[in-house]
DNA sequence: CTAGTTGCAAAGAGTTTGCATGGCG
DNA sequence: CGCCATGCAAACTCTTTGCAACTAG
């Protein structure tokens, strides 16, 4: 089973995502940094602890348009309660925004209740155009 | 210079998409669907073609989260807003489940109205359990 | 101890590219 | 005819997997 050992390398992965901020990595990025902290682990290491890590929801994994590597980005677990906090993803400005709404938590039980579906929010990532960038593209 | 000339294996390339109608599909799934039809192109040119229409504005490229391979989309310019069909991915089971759904579409319009988010439907997948492995694994 | 983890290298999947040949305009 | 497009296969990139050795709890 995945995610019972805390290893040194799960940790550098970890603070690896944590000291880029909000700003999302690739996992070759990962993996430079990494390097470049002198500590070097596998790239299978580093993909495994990524998939780990989104798994246990602590990072989003998302591929934006044009790019042929996953990106991953730390979950901000302070703008986001447990239960029903969704993902928003800018397409134009890469913000990442976190949700807390009802109304999702009503789409949620209907996609249950009506289509047998139980949706995992907090691995789901909703794609689309923020407020901002609506507003300076006119749209 | 791309796109000068009008070859036989860009038509076919072409109303193979829309054949496909509102639904996206892979370069594999547009391999697939020729051979099915007797004409059989390269992958590279079925690559290069794609390439070409996207280039052109008159198809659009995305990977939805969680699939490996790019998807291709006809742009319909007359309906301009695309067709609101979700996905829904089985984390269990893999399968991808196509949603039209009227409450979908309220969502959507409440992130717009409430949120100022413009979701981008043909983009986005909703992670979770199906249906059938809920009911499998009890879940 | 025992089961999860790691590293390595090899396998895979999807996509791109080099080059000679073919065909649109 | 001049170029662009095609086909083929090899190259490439990103990611996953098999397996033996290692290690956290």
């Amino acid at each position: 089973m995945r995610g019972k050992y805390n290893t040194e390398q799960r940790e550098e992965v970890l603070s690896c995502l944590v000291a880029a901020g909000g700003k999302h990595l690739t996992a070759a990025d990962v993996c430079r940094a990494l390097k470049q902290d002198g500590s070097s682990i596998s790239t299978a290491t580093v993909y495994r602890q990524l998939d780990r890590l989104v798994a246990e929801g602590a990072v989003i994994r998302f591929t934006p348009e044009g790019e042929r590597s996953a990106c991953f980005q730390l979950v901000d677990r302070e703008h986001c309660h447990r239960e029903h906090c969704y993902h928003l993803k800018c397409e134009e400005c890469g913000a990442l925004i976190h949700l807390n709404c009802n109304e999702l938590s009503e789409t949620e039980k209907h996609l249950l209740d009506g289509h047998g579906f139980a949706v995992d929010p907090g691995r789901t990532v909703l794609y689309g155009i923020c407020r901002d960038c609506r507003q300076k593209g006119a749209r």
